[in-house]
RNA sequence: GGCCCGUUCGUCUAGCUGGCCCAGGACGCUAGGUUUUCAUCCUAGAAAUCAGGGGUUCGAAUCCCCUACGGGCUACCA
């Protein structure tokens, strides 16, 4: 029978997630929504020095913003719990001293300051420096110095840390979904550590165990993993669990648009784009990075576009619910290479999500804009301002420009309109036009038109002339949605008063 | 430096088992159309000698090798 998938997605709480991790976390969730699976959220916290407060609820949120939903993890429980490393503490040291009971591993009492010496001396000779079968017989460690000094040293509370023993010259074989076979030499690899001085262990022993314990079936991750996987297939191997191992898949990275390097958490607002899923204030500097749904984003749109990056249907369809993703994702389409974020793109899917998101929603959202305004209109008026400018944006948040002539006065009259629309008889003209639409007695766009239009045509004159004319006395510049219905919605009175006001300027 | 991974229009990509590809789609860009303006929208177009070079083959973007370039890793960080 065929293992039940379980995948997890693992961050450490070192701040905000960026949306790199966002994508690894969502194609987890296709991969185990697919398949039936269970998704986990694990919190990989073993550094505390690199804690930061708040990032595992902003992870969370992040997440559940867009619609990625866990079956296990910290906010959740589970039967695997607890899912924060740092919780489960007690649990490492055993599988530690396993491998040291078995010979895979052994004490080393080196500290940090003296390896960094020794470091840097190799790197001054052009050496490469590695703990590794090469000199880790020149170093002070349990295979250097006989047991009973090991266990006098470690009774008198001196540091000390776990190191993996690599075999020499073996060859290991990691599988990998995505890129196939991939043979590494160990001899290439060193002794990592794997547990701290300060009783934790490192990332390595610590997500072997955990995905051991936690039956994962799958480990999808970043590709910047795919380095030390032989070293996890060690792991595996060492603590009798290969026959376990879970299948791997090293996902391709998220590159910075401008072409080099992997995008990262401090890339901030830099490149022009949020690189956050949510808006986040350092909780230090207080400096603030924005976010996906501060800059009006619809989760739906992010997701979309989140998916298609790195991953394609084979087909052409580019717009897909959550659903569809997960039944046409197969992690065999998802390619190899990394992918530059695409801002220009990023807007045209929210565009899509904006135009066939329901006027309601869009009102609801719309509606707290205005609020911040001090706008106050009736919720069917906001329902139709949205209905006719949604279309015409690509994010809530710019509504507001595209509309605010539905709800206040221009203060200004777009000088470059009027140059290029504003003839010599332009006032005369709009004030023919405010005594006709004074004079209507059906104020529907429908009939404003109709009568203007007869007028236009009792006089000879073009659609142009007038109406270029009029809208800026009534939207300010020459841009907007269909002036009749602009000049029905915003009533008789204003518009009477927005055309007299214009033609004082 | 060492090791690992990658390389198709500016960008995301289709192409994976070789011929249907002098390379298809989307974003962006340009032009035209619709419109009372702007935007949307519609149509058309430019845009990759498939990183370069060698093979294998009747035939290669697709298989093999080399080179170049890009990226990742190289911590008692994840």
């Amino acid at each position: 029978m065929e293992k039940k998938v379980r995948v997890r997605f693992a961050p450490s709480p070192t701040g905000p997630l960026h949306i790199g991790g966002v994508r690894t976390a969502l194609y987890n969730y296709l991969f185990a929504k697919k398949h039936g699976g269970d998704f986990i959220l694990r919190i990989e916290d073993t550094d505390q020095n690199r804690f930061v407060p708040g990032a595992e609820e902003y992870i969370i949120e992040s997440l559940d913003w867009c619609g990625i939903k866990f079956n296990e993890g910290v906010h959740k429980g589970g039967p695997y719990s607890p899912y924060r490393q740092s919780e489960r503490k007690n649990i490492y040291k055993q599988y530690a001293d396993y491998l040291i009971e078995k010979g895979y591993a052994y004490y080393a009492f080196d500290s940090a300051e003296e390896l960094d010496i020794k470091r840097k001396e190799f790197e001054l000779q052009k050496k490469t420096f590695q703990y590794g079968s090469e000199n880790r017989m020149t170093f002070q460690n349990s295979l250097t110095i006989n047991s009973e000094e090991v266990k006098q040293k470690i009774s008198n509370g001196e540091h000390y840390v776990i190191r993996i023993k690599i075999p020499e010259n073996e060859t290991i074989e990691v599988n990998d979904l995505i890129r196939g076979k991939v043979l590494v030499n160990s001899s290439l690899l060193d002794d990592k550590v794997l547990f701290k001085s300060d009783g934790l262990p490192t990332y390595h022993l610590a997500n072997v165990v955990d995905d051991y314990l936690m039956k994962v079936s799958h480990v999808i991750r970043g590709e910047e993993w795919l380095p030390s996987a032989p070293l996890h297939v060690l792991l595996y191997r060492y603590l009798g669990w290969e026959s376990e191992m879970p299948i791997f898949a090293h996902l391709p990275l998220l590159l910075k648009p401008d072409g080099n390097g992997k995008l990262s958490k401090r890339d901030g607002d830099k490149l022009g784009f949020p690189v956050f899923p949510l808006q986040w204030v350092d909780p230090k500097s207080k400096e603030i990075s924005s976010g996906y749904r501060e800059s009006g984003y619809l989760p739906e749109a992010v997701v979309n576009m989140l998916a298609l990056l790195g991953w394609n249907p084979g087909t052409e369809q580019e717009l897909f619910t959550m659903d569809e993703l997960i039944q046409a994702f197969s992690i065999d389409r998802v390619g190899k290479s990394g992918s530059k974020f695409d801002h220009e793109k990023a807007k045209w899917f929210n565009h899509q999500y904006l135009i066939n998101t329901s006027n309601e929603e869009v009102a609801n959202i719309f509606s707290k804009i205005l609020e911040e305004k001090n706008i106050k209109t009736d919720y069917d008026y906001i329902l139709k301002v949205c209905s006719i400018v949604k279309e015409r944006v690509n994010f809530i948040n710019e509504m507001w420009q595209q509309s605010s002539f539905f709800f206040i006065a221009p203060l200004t009259l777009d000088p470059k309109s009027l140059k290029d629309k504003w003839k010599e008889n332009s006032s005369e003209l709009v004030l023919e036009i405010q005594n006709i639409i004074s004079n209507a007695s059906d104020f529907s766009a429908n009939a404003l038109k109709e009568v203007v239009s007869i007028y236009i045509q009792e006089n000879q004159l073009a659609m142009g002339q007038i109406m270029n004319a009029l809208r800026i006395c009534i939207v300010g510049a020459s841009t907007g949605p269909d002036l009749f219905e602009i000049i029905s919605m915003i009533g008789k009175d204003e518009t009477i008063k927005r055309i007299n006001f214009a033609i004082k300027k």
